[in-house]
DNA sequence: CAGGCTAGTGACAGCGACTGACACTTCACA
DNA sequence: TGTGAAGTGTCAGTCGCTGTCACTAGCCTG
């Protein structure tokens, strides 16, 4: 249904290339299970290397700063929600492509992060992004940029120029301003599965119209 | 008509503080100038301090990083918004005392910017803030805080729970989202005044309606 | 107005994130 | 099988940021 893009390698040519990829699969799990267990601040790149047993100098040669580790499986699961929504038929308008392209993605989601960490631990890592300043900084400039992106793909749904005509922007930031409160309150809440996201998902899409009516009395 | 909170410091007390107050304008003002003038990322605090002729260990007594610098203006400009936004009436419903208040800060901010910083300078360094990731992420998270502030005052205004009742942050978020947009624009464009800021608030926010029907065509 | 109090500062040492340079090992491929 | 290059370790260095401690200068009280 989802065509995953550049998830699930098959098992890739030759022994370097195998080799590289246990070392970045054994960098970024390390690096996952320390942050969850003990803080992202309270830990080091020297620790994550040391559990691995590589350089310092290695570690940035896989992730570009101590951030981009923990966003890794966060950058799958994008991927995912743009390839459900370039899924969506041409028919639907912008808002609902969006709403079923994330309902869609929730769906399937599981299944490509359970191939490169234990979805437990992707939950754990994203409540730990939205109450950890510094990451939260930089997801929520990521969310930005895929805000961008999905604009202009709703604006080439719509046969529009994202420039010249404010809708596609306006819709999507709106879209996703509803988006980003209710993964924060999934993040706050006990109930961390993957379902409990989906339903609070509907709840809060669902309330886009009559919040934005002139009277709520 | 807006009531002005902790800025403009009618000449402190004593001579200790006026000296603090002059020590802390001057790592501003060189800070901002040298951030405007050849980049963030390229300007060392060392470089604001001797620009100055104090220790760096000053310069991190008056600012808990390199970056709250950067933003210490644009805290002026929130906080003119919200008091805007408690200024008017009750009467009002949420989306159109959110757009007043923004039309009406537009209206004021600038004397308020003007006695800390040129306002020239404060518009170059949000366009920096905007082209700059590292400043951008924080840009983002403080618009993030900002926006949960604005939030509760809605849910106050119109005698709401925001744990209980999902339209207040809904219609927040939206609105937010839309700002965002238009700052982003406004900072890239070339005509950087408030007058132009002011035109594509009032342009983008009437189309939120529009953008959210089923159906463009 | 002398003398103690304390806020503000400078100097210094140290940590952690990150980078550039270079040498070394090990796989790949002719 | 030998040669090139990919991947890694080591080392030195920069920059943001923090703790500590001593010192100076406004302030306040007797």
């Amino acid at each position: 249904m989802i065509t995953t893009q550049q998830s699930a390698p098959p098992a890739p040519a030759g022994l370097r290339a195998r080799k590289k990829q246990r070392t970045r699969d054994a960098l970024l799990r390390a690096a996952l299970l320390l942050f969850v267990s003990q803080g992202y601040e309270e830990t080091t790149v020297d620790e994550i290397t040391e559990a691995v047993d590589v350089s310092q100098r290695t570690f940035f040669r896989y992730f570009v700063n101590k951030e981009e580790v923990a966003f890794a499986v966060q950058t799958l699961v994008e991927e995912h929600f743009v390839a459900a929504l370039r899924a969506r038929p041409a028919a639907e308008g912008p808002l609902l492509a969006m709403r079923n392209a994330v309902l869609d993605s929730w769906d399937t989601v599981g299944e490509a992060i359970a191939e490169v960490v234990p979805v437990d631990l992707y939950m754990r890592t994203y409540q730990l992004i939205e109450s950890t300043p510094a990451l939260l900084a930089v997801h929520l400039r990521r969310s930005a940029e895929l805000e961008e992106q999905v604009a202009r793909l709703i604006a080439e749904r719509e046969g529009l120029d994202v420039e010249a005509d404010p809708r596609p922007r306006v819709a999507v930031a709106a879209f996703c301003g509803v988006m980003r409160v209710t993964g924060r309150l999934w993040g706050r809440g006990e109930d961390t599965s993957i379902e409990a996201i989906r339903r609070l998902t509907e709840r809060y899409l669902d309330h886009i119209g009559g919040a934005l009516a002139a009277d709520w009395r």
